[in-house]
DNA sequence: CGGAACATGTAAAGTGTTACATGATTCA
DNA sequence: TGAATCATGTAACACTTTACATGTTCCG
């Protein structure tokens, strides 16, 4: 999806309250944040520099060990202010979920085709295992309630995502014990 | 994202059962598929005549009224042996929703932030209208359960959609009456 | 000292959206 | 006859992925 540059606001919005690298940025990606948003660090780095350009963040380059340079970049007022038009503005649109697995279901007319099983399973498998993470991270992340104040919308995210696979998971083996 | 091109094999899908134009593969995009796949029109016609040359479809150019062409496809045995070779394949690659909403939400700290009640407003009341916009779909094509058994995987997806949406709506009620 | 992880970048190719462009047909 | 819809295409731009490229630090 050509979108109109959300990536800057992830940017942004990691920074909000606390200084990273454009490898630490990179490895959210690959945790919490990449529940919800992803992007590689071909695409990170050069958007880190496009938003220092913009004064938008702004950078402290670091010597770790003996000559490694590590750019730390934190948010700047400005970079906040804009941070926070998005956050408060409409989100009309509704994300289209371009899903592979119904995209194929959607054109398997025949309700005895045996595909159809070994599909579901495959389906139920992954779902499995994905919501079995997301619980341990729910565990470790908010397993102290206290931290549910703190961090409201991330433990809002995550406990709609594991909803989401419950639910999902439902609906995956309501289907796949009829075939039987 | 970058795909591997799964739009030409929706195409296919789409040239099934039936010999179309271009045309109507964009309206229906517009509607079922919509809800699964989206692509315009300016990707959807070079991508046909690319599945032409490469014999996947056929077509035939037939004259509406006077003089306007139009090119109707239709799906070859070779298009319909890359087709079913995809949908057997495995799918393993979960989804990961690129949600606007969850984004924003995910940098909200503050469990008091005044913009949380009138975000999930906002939600509630599209995904509302979205479930109603597919509980009539699901009337109007699936009302007469016979046409079940024959478009099976249409019914499925449109029956997820719908159980995701009401799922959706009632974790967003959830919270939004959290906030009162 | 060797491998995994840290750290940062660019290039090329593929995918997707918006804008540009044109013309025909239908129906009120 | 004018507006909506039908019908088909290309161009420019934006976004995403994969591959290319290089070097450092940490830890066993």
């Amino acid at each position: 999806m050509a979108q109109k540059n959300i990536l800057q606001y992830v940017l942004l919005g990691l920074l909000k309250n606390q200084s990273l690298s454009g490898y630490d940025i990179k490895k959210s990606f690959e945790k919490d944040i990449g529940e919800f948003w992803q992007a590689n660090h071909s695409q990170i780095y050069p958007q880190l520099k496009n938003l220092n350009e913009r004064t938008l963040i702004d950078k402290e380059v670091i010597i770790a060990g003996e000559k490694l340079e590590k750019k730390i970049y934190f948010i700047t007022d400005k970079g906040l202010k804009m941070l926070n038009d998005w956050i408060v503005s409409p989100t009309p649109e509704l994300s289209v979920n371009k899903n592979e697995f119904h995209l194929k279901l959607f054109f398997i007319s025949d309700k005895n085709d045996p595909n159809l099983p070994i599909m579901f399973q495959e389906q139920i498998q992954l779902h499995q295992s994905k919501l079995i993470n997301l619980k341990e991270r729910r565990t470790i992340l908010f397993g102290n309630k206290e931290n549910r104040e703190v961090n409201y919308g991330h433990y809002l995210v995550l406990d709609y995502a594991i909803q989401r696979e419950e639910n999902h998971i439902e609906w995956l083996n309501n289907f796949y014990d009829y075939f039987e």
